[in-house]
DNA sequence: CGGTATATGCTGATATCGAGCATAAGCGGA
DNA sequence: TCCGCTTATGCTCGATATCAGCATATACCG
């Protein structure tokens, strides 16, 4: 794969608040050069309407290795390593973000600061084996937070929201407040499913979870840690599939190759984290023509039979680059 | 600049088209690691209604330089270097791509392959200085065919559609064919301006551009190579601000601090490259909130004096993630 | 045969988009 | 002073897309 395409090639930025968490080398002989370069991959699958993600090591870290000489580019020593440690070939593979790695900068001063590459991957769940225990974790189980499928918003108002409400009195000015009510969709605003990262960014540096340098007292929130930056690499995989799934077709990479609409609507609800509306839903694939039907139906559904798609491999060259909507209107 | 997180925070996509260009480590001893990591920078600036980008020797290079362990981040590495390069000083930066640099690979093949970061930076245009001759070109000199703010497609009607054309030919599939259609908006598709990468990728692979390694007989087409991959970068850096112009209020790094409307649409011209509906662009930007009126007037307009804006800053907290279009509708 | 569950089709209100008409307010010269 | 030119600015209208429901179809299960 290439790197890169249009609109989506890359986008990255530094900010303001990324800067807590900001990729930094740490200080060493001054103008040597930078070291090593690791790949790191999120790895993400859809299963019985559960969005998956791969870790290894008890689910604490995400895959990856150094890149090699004998890699022929990035993305091949991706899949390579990916592959080689979890006997699971990568289908979609993008570039996600890179930065030097704070936590590596020490272990790794000999060569001078770690680089980190990272991916997101999708694909489809199978059997997994390698020697650092990989294994498929749903991604809620890291951010408990982001699931409002069931329009469940308890966590956020019991457990969050006081939370933060504490934290942003900390200040007398209204930024924390508004920022809060931004990101977290409080005090009236929406709730974007696609704030994935500025919310953990955010709840890090009220120090509400496990990875903050300065805990609050409240001691960290639900949501398993992982080692270094990599919840911070997920939420950012996440944050893009989220945004990427609106107006791209790559929901398809995590299907099987036919499917039920209502299937298709469950991968993308659990992908974006929130109900959708059914008809709009349909109305909107029928209309783009995404998918055609296979002629046959499934009748496992509970109800009424329900035709079975596959999607439309054309429409990758069709609309390779023009905008295409799987929109996630609300439920 | 904090203020582009989320979504936005890192796109990047492998595709088809890409392979031809892809990044590539030289073959070595196999198994060592990858060495040094190179900082690169699209330096854009809007003078005078034309986009600018810095280049330096000759126009030939964009500005870059090696990640030390001295740089406390990638981006301040970025901006220590340009500042340097340039004693210019960088406002808006946003990580692009990082990719194993081909034509670097054998060079530094003791260090193992080179890998570059490169990165989008916004300001305004000022003097500059330095050993490496560092010049503000207008992009177009680079890619004239994406320039169609006078409607004029005289080029790519005349010159690039014919050439395109026997490439084509050259294969009975019509996949060619319509990949054409697609990317340059031939055959009644519509002109996507944001397909610059796409663009300058099919036009390499038909071996129409300086850089290609299988150059077509007939020469390569007006526009200005550059040294290595760099003029693919810039096309991802033109693609990028491109696309993200249309959602993020970013253009305001590169005006004054007071702008008539004009000036405003001005700009996202030059950088769209296509001309806008004034009325419906003015509607877009005054019902987003996105400026508020001096109170002065500009005078030397040549007709009625027109109002005076500054740009909101409050929009980028209130907005630091959700959508704000400056939508770019045909003229 | 009703009860339940899903599939699928359709409608009305609202917002947004694209294109164009019309008027206002400067300037310079006849 | 009035005319013609230029740019600024306000407003309308129709096409399209979005959002939220209502209604109907077709299964399975007892």
């Amino acid at each position: 794969m290439g790197w890169g395409k249009g609109k989506d090639v890359a986008r990255g930025e530094g900010g303001k608040a990324g800067r807590l968490h900001e990729d930094r080398a740490a200080g060493g002989d001054g103008s040597r050069q930078a070291g090593t370069a690791d790949l790191i991959a999120v790895l993400v699958a859809v299963t019985e309407g559960e969005p998956r993600v791969l870790a290894i090591r008890g689910g604490g870290s995400l895959p990856s290795g150094p890149f090699q000489l004998r890699h022929h580019s990035l993305q091949s020593g991706l899949r390579a390593w990916v592959e080689s440690q979890t006997h699971h070939p990568l289908g979609y593979v993008e570039q996600l973000y890179t930065f030097a790695d704070a936590a590596r900068a020490g272990a790794a001063a000999a060569d001078g600061p770690a680089i980190s590459i990272s991916y997101l991957a999708l694909t489809r769940e199978g059997p997994t084996a390698g020697a650092d225990e990989p294994e498929w974790h749903t991604w809620y189980e890291y951010f408990p937070w982001e699931d409002r499928r069931d329009g469940g918003v308890a966590l956020l108002d019991e457990l969050i929201a006081p939370l933060l409400e504490a934290w942003a009195g900390e200040q007398d000015t209204p930024a924390r407040r508004r920022r809060v009510a931004l990101v977290f969709g409080r005090d009236g605003m929406p709730w974007h499913e696609e704030l994935v990262l500025q919310r953990y960014e955010l709840l890090w540096e009220a120090g509400l979870v496990a990875e903050s340098r300065h805990r609050a007292g409240a001691g960290p929130l639900p949501g398993l840690a992982m080692v270094g930056d990599h919840r911070r690499i997920l939420a950012t995989g996440i944050a893009r599939l989220r945004a990427k799934i609106k107006y791209r077709p790559v929901v398809f990479e995590l299907l099987a190759p036919t499917f039920t609409l209502l299937e298709l609507q469950r991968c993308v609800e659990a992908i974006a984290g929130r109900a959708v509306h059914k008809q709009n839903f349909r109305r909107l694939i029928e209309q783009q023509e995404l998918v055609e039907p296979t002629g046959a139906v499934a009748r496992e559904t509970g109800g009424r039979p329900a035709k079975l798609f596959r999607f439309r491999r054309a429409v990758l060259e069709e609309r390779a680059v023009a905008g295409t909507r799987v929109g996630v209107t609300r439920g």
